[in-house]
DNA sequence: CAATTCTGGTCGAAATATCTT
DNA sequence: CAAGATATTTCGACCAGAATT
């Protein structure tokens, strides 16, 4: 006996067709749904194809069409909490609508490896592409390329030339803030996330703005960029601050829970107790926040459902092209823990 | 004036022979390596390239040589931090090597959807398959379906049929008890990680041996299942024994830092103090471990490494598919910080 | 004859034009 | 002239054998 052939091979249309009884180009014509095919032809096409288990080849498919259903996906940065579970969501959503995901991962993002990946993905006729990252310079940097492909950004700042999807975090802010102040604080301090982040800008926005329309005093805030470590730099400072100053700050926002741990941390070596000489209350609500010492008030964020947006997006995009609408409406929602109380007396 | 055209056409193999003054399949040749090819010619061909910014076309090249110069990647659970820096890892590597990374992400894992996925995948004609899991359950379940391509996957045990990378967590696991025991430890207990992961099932091992080859007790485990939260139960229950027993236990190594964060919150509920009462070491050194409360004596691992292991794996799979060597040789790096301690007097 | 280079067929589907009733 | 089904060409590269030096 000779060997077994190397690759099984599969079904093509014309095998479909012959199998039908029908011409390969009938078969064409079931497969991409278009009129003019008997609904009696069409079952006996679609026996043969379940027959014969047949699927169409993605290469030639895209060759002859040039269009691939596929959709690519960059992803800059670390793999924090957040975007990777849009991401997540994201490719789950996408694979239910049919699409396949091409993926680039790169830490460090520069416009030259930004240019190549688009240009790949250009080149594998992708349908769109989906950009999480939320820091302006790489939105800028691809916004600068000319793809000729529709552009969907994590963005939660207006960005020209392409679709962005988003958690409202300007109404976010403003919920964590109200909550400080509906206790009681007026010296709120805030702690930045990463400076070249949409996000963080919009909760320091509104910590800035709902504090003055109160007619509380801002002041700061402390530059962080998303990481524990630089919570626990500008803890130290608050801290230091704290024991110095008789008008002390009574609570801090801050923009992400990783800094959160690190302001807590700089806090307990200072002997400041929370919450009861200062309250904490953050953003994104991760599943380690409710074990915090204290436990953490924090803001829960869907970034699942964030990702099934940025699909339902690219959707309406490749629906229509002028009029998607852009999806920046899903408001964080408040949970209590034991790291806010009212100012001490 | 009339519109411009719809999409700007791209060069093909053609307009580079017509330009080079050569056969289409000499250009073929140029671009594939291929020898007998005059290098005077070899260089008009590639000046014409350049000059008409010529990139083959993926699919037609796919079409032809049911090759797709694309790899697969599998990504099952939630985006722990181990995981997913891996899977960076990964993607930046095989981008280097020239790699298209098409990627399936599930939350949940059932036969099906992996079986749709491998078919999805082996019809986009990917090179191979690269799982990220770690799941007996996961991987036992790839291990049925009939891949016509190689599989490499995350995997600390030998699994039949496929190839697999990992970093050495029984090691790992003998380095973190040992560390207790050279602290003066000897009733040391552990919390596993999910009992369906490899990685969780090779540190039980470690704990477990390493104490009996000391001739010390083995008490327990307390099942955990990664999360803060089983962290946190288990601690609750360790607590309460604590409590009750004379001999008591002095140490615990938990198999994630996760899981010590909620060991942490029970025992402060608890009144046990870390590290006086209660030494705990634990795994993966997460960015915030360095800010829990205690900071966390932990063991690092190169999870960016292990990604680049992974494509380095592929490769040589690619390259000859029998003798790839498995890459399991890393070794975790134990960080001391305040959590552990010499046991009560 | 060996080193190059070329011609024509192939991959599997889509798109368009062309018959049938 | 509609519908319904059939031929033919095209997408862009790979591959084998033929043709050229």
């Amino acid at each position: 006996m000779t060997d077994a052939p190397e690759r099984p091979k599969v079904a093509t249309m014309f095998d479909v067709a012959r199998v039908a009884g029908v011409s390969h180009q009938t078969v064409s014509r079931v497969l991409n749904d278009l009129p003019g095919v008997r609904p009696s032809t069409r079952v006996r096409v679609e026996a043969a194809m379940s027959e014969l288990r047949y699927t169409p080849s993605p290469a030639a498919r895209t060759l002859a069409s040039r269009r691939s259903q596929t959709i690519g996906l960059i992803t800059a940065g670390r793999p924090d909490y957040g975007p990777s579970n849009a991401a997540l969501g994201f490719n789950e959503a996408a694979r239910a609508a049919g699409y396949t995901v091409t993926q680039v991962s790169m830490r460090e993002v520069d416009t030259e490896s930004l240019r190549s990946a688009v240009a790949m993905m250009v080149r594998h006729n992708v349908s769109a592409i989906v950009l999480i990252s939320g820091e302006r310079e790489v939105i800028g940097a691809i916004g600068s390329i000319d793809l000729e492909v529709p552009l969907v950004s994590l963005a939660s700042e207006r960005v020209d030339g392409m679709h962005r999807v988003a958690i409202n975090q300007f109404e976010g802010g403003r919920i964590a803030v109200e909550h400080l102040i509906g206790l009681g604080h007026r010296r709120i301090r805030h702690v930045t996330g990463l400076q070249d982040a949409m996000d963080a800008g919009e909760r320091e926005r509104a910590w800035r703005e709902t504090l003055t329309a109160h007619g509380f005093p801002v002041s700061g805030p402390e530059i962080g960029d998303w990481s524990s470590e630089s919570g626990y730099v500008a803890g130290v400072a608050l801290a230091e601050e704290w024991r110095r100053e008789t008008e002390r700050f009574t609570a801090v926002f801050a923009s992400n829970d990783q800094m959160a741990l690190g302001l807590l941390h700089a806090f307990r070596d200072a002997g400041i107790r929370v919450p009861d000489d200062v309250s904490v209350v953050s953003v994104d609500d991760i599943p380690e926040a409710a074990h915090f010492a204290p436990p953490l008030t924090t803001l829960w964020q869907d970034f699942d459902g964030l990702g099934r947006d940025i699909m339902a997006t690219v959707l309406d995009v490749l629906g229509d092209e002028e009029h998607a609408p852009d999806r920046t409406t899903r408001v964080p929602e408040l949970v209590v823990r034991a790291s806010t109380a009212p100012p001490p007396a």
